[in-house]
DNA sequence: TTTTTAATAGAACAAATGTTCGTTAAAGGG
DNA sequence: CCCTTTAACGAACATTTGTTCTATTAAAAA
């Protein structure tokens, strides 16, 4: 989160917050004094160094004390994202591809997505598949969502799982309760009915932990 | 996106790369050689730069000639995030929040959402809203979820946006389609009827451009 | 006006860091 | 067995790059 309470900068200090931005994006690693000389017109490295002084007090950058393009940008710190593969497409009538070793591999598989840190919560096992059908939508889930999910064969009452039922083989999207004797499969949208099943019947695949609807 | 036919790397050049992705992740700037001989427990820079070229030319980074810590992370570009500042919520009883250049300021608002630049492809403009409340579960919408929005006034026709109904003072997410005399506003949930309304009755308050649900 | 403070200049220095090169060791290939 | 390729070694070197210092100018305060 950001800090709040920070002083106006001058145009200059914002140049220079920009240019390490921008920098940062198409290179990849900081720049360097001189390299922000030129880039900002800036006449004297001395000048840089007394502005970089400032945007370091005031909390906008760290600067790591004799370091080459030791400049981090504070105001937006590149961490905390992920690669998370998407292994397959869910649909009502057949099981979801069970992840292995290879599909874990962001680099072997061919469709990946770039989610933050605060999405997954840093959870180790996370895969994402994206929804064929419309027939989840008593989930709020339509078809061509992208949904977040992590590899469990158990979940706790009421959390919204991914639970493929042997009989109908269906899966489909509930939040599981298990009641004496049957499981409650509960839609998310509240004015639908529970369907109720035996417990022999039903197979957890997954814990659905994000749903990403894009919109053109 | 990723590329395939990477070849396999050695146990010491993958455990550089992560090496790097970790330095990077929490420094804020890539690693010297050096860093990376210490980090790694390898004998001698010329060893790292053996196998960083190796790295540059089976594409997992790109190396920056006669740069201090030119190292770009191609498998995974740190590049391309963004943080939108979460203005308000969305509720059916009263209007959204109009975005100011002060809510526009990602500083200056309290809390902020990070997304990657491929959820808002870069657009401008951009803020999102947690909807409160069920009244836009026929837009496949949840109490809770967060809705990235584009500040539009007009929108194409069977684009979701947030319109505001000034006779019934409500806000409601629908496809909006332009008819004659008459707008359309069509839920996204295809069992649920359309309403129909004056176009001046309707007043667009943004495009929805993402959603995202955050389940535990 | 005088004094202070903020900002700029430019150069010289020192440390950090990338690069090169001659050698050696191990692992196949013929 | 010799020869080529791959990998590792370590030191010396050259460049890049951060740092420092003094002088100068401009604006603000007294």
């Amino acid at each position: 989160m950001f800090v709040k309470g920070m002083k106006a900068l001058s145009s200059k200090q914002q140049s220079i917050v920009d240019y390490i931005r921008r920098f940062l994006v198409d290179r990849g690693y900081p720049p360097s004094i001189r390299d922000i000389v030129d880039g900002c017109g800036i006449s004297s490295t001395s000048v840089v160094d007394y502005n970089l002084k400032i945007l370091d007090e005031r909390g906008y950058i760290r600067r790591h004390a004799e370091v080459s393009r030791g400049i981090e940008l504070l105001a937006w710190s590149p961490i905390s994202r992920f690669q998370v593969p998407i292994i397959g497409q869910i649909a009502a009538g057949e099981p979801i591809p069970v992840p292995t070793s290879d599909t874990w591999d962001v680099a072997a598989s061919s469709e990946t997505l770039e989610v933050t840190e605060d999405l997954t919560q840093s959870k180790e096992g996370v895969y994402a598949l994206r929804v064929k059908g419309t027939s989840m939508v008593d989930a709020l889930i339509n078809d061509g969502d992208i949904i977040l999910m992590q590899y469990v064969n158990v979940v706790e009452n009421g959390e919204m799982a991914a639970v493929w039922l042997k009989a109908e083989k269906e899966i489909t999207l509930k939040k599981v309760y298990v009641e004496p004797s049957r499981i409650r499969l509960q839609p998310a949208n509240s004015e639908m009915r529970p369907i109720y099943t035996d417990p022999e019947n039903v197979e957890i695949q997954g814990k659905v932990i994000a749903v990403i609807r894009q919109l053109v």
